[in-house]
DNA sequence: TGTACATCAGTGAACGCGCGTTCACTGATGTAC
DNA sequence: TGTACATCAGTGAACGCGCGTTCACTGATGTAC
């Protein structure tokens, strides 16, 4: 159990080559990777900012110079959920230039990540206990759907286009679906992890074939 | 504050006829009441068993005798949330006979349920903080889903039949669609409470017209 | 190149808090005779 | 119909716990001269 911890810091440390000291080489990235661990094992309800620390083999009030308070690192294990989840969209858009394939791509990417890292994508959406205001949340976040929303329209993603007044409600029905879909499995609704990602794996075509976007 | 509680507990004992006294008259559904208003106001994530206690007028160990711990008053709080569902789901149910009809009328009244108990439809998905194996809360979230599955098959539903083995794509569609719009809706993803509820009016109709079930 | 000093990052002990749970108890209820 | 008694439902004081946060501190870093 210590072992994590230790091995979070002592990676960490031999990749930025800092020696063990007083001062830690890079306690914002490690202790963002010991909350995901602390919220793999035990779920965004049971975090607590002590045990990410303890974990990070920091003394409790060190977190407090990087993040402030929990909300503020939940808030930065969110963002680099949603940067992980535009990355694999992006990723899945990079297969393909076929408007239904990158949808469908796009929409089998989503169900991966989400069942991949629970944990993660349970925070991301855990809006009352993060701060949605920050720049960078709203920033990574955005960009999951606005990656979305072009393959939709059938357009190449631009980045600097911030999400329109008014959304495409055929957007909006494909990111509700896949959407929807992941939280049914997580929350129990196909049966067991392992079950429901095999459920999950038949379903998806015709359940996307449900959609006429 | 305070007169809430007193209101609680004074209105079940009057429904119940029984005069104040050592006992409480039905301190199960007071409790349930009581700690309804509780998550309407702190949410799940604030959620204690002390608070819904004091809130029904009531020592801090009697829900014990009710409901052994926290776990079991929230799943009981679900488990009436379900139940609202499915009686909503009946009642848009019960004004067409359309198949097309019903499918729409069940999916708005899913999202009128979801939009205006915010706080129920949290605690029926928090798996983490409830027993998802309690016997009428599996048999209450079926039937949400049977409703549902009954509209898509254009077949009167019938409570005696459990989950098939599979389920119909079609039915997972739906209801994922449906589930994941409320979801994204009440995560802010539209904006602020009301601005959604807006939103959601006037986008619900083009974005099931999506679903070509 | 060397030194002084401000700033930064982390320590660790201490605090007060609300929580869930236990405990011996007591008042009310309902049933057997 | 009246009484005894078991059972049930609730009390309220007490407990130990982990939490977030504060505090005075100290070790390391980096910059100005």
């Amino acid at each position: 159990m210590n072992e994590d911890l230790d091995t979070v810091k002592k990676q960490d440390r031999r990749r930025h080559g800092k020696p063990d000291g007083y001062h830690h080489g890079d306690l914002r990235a490690a202790l963002i990777a010991a909350a995901t661990l602390c919220l793999r094992e035990r779920g965004v309800d049971g975090f607590s900012l002590r045990e990410a620390a303890r974990r990070a083999g920091v003394s409790p009030a060190a977190p407090q110079h990087h993040f402030g308070d929990a909300r503020g690192l939940l808030t930065a294990v969110a963002t680099q959920g949603f940067r992980k989840l535009g990355n694999a969209l992006a990723d899945a858009d990079a297969e393909t230039v076929d408007r239904t394939e990158r949808i469908r791509g796009q929409g089998r990417a989503y169900l991966r990540f989400a069942l991949g890292h629970p944990a993660e994508f349970d925070t991301m959406w855990r809006c009352a206990r993060i701060d949605t205001a920050e720049p960078s949340y709203k920033e990574s976040s955005r960009r999951a759907f606005g990656l979305l929303e072009a393959a939709v329209a059938g357009r190449p993603y631009e980045p600097q286009s911030p999400l329109p007044g008014e959304a495409d409600p055929r957007a909006v029905a494909c990111w509700s679906l896949v959407h929807g879909l992941a939280r049914l499995a997580l929350d129990g609704v196909f049966g067991p992890p392992d079950v429901a990602e095999a459920a999950i794996d038949g379903m998806l075509g015709p359940v996307m074939d449900c959609l006429v976007v």
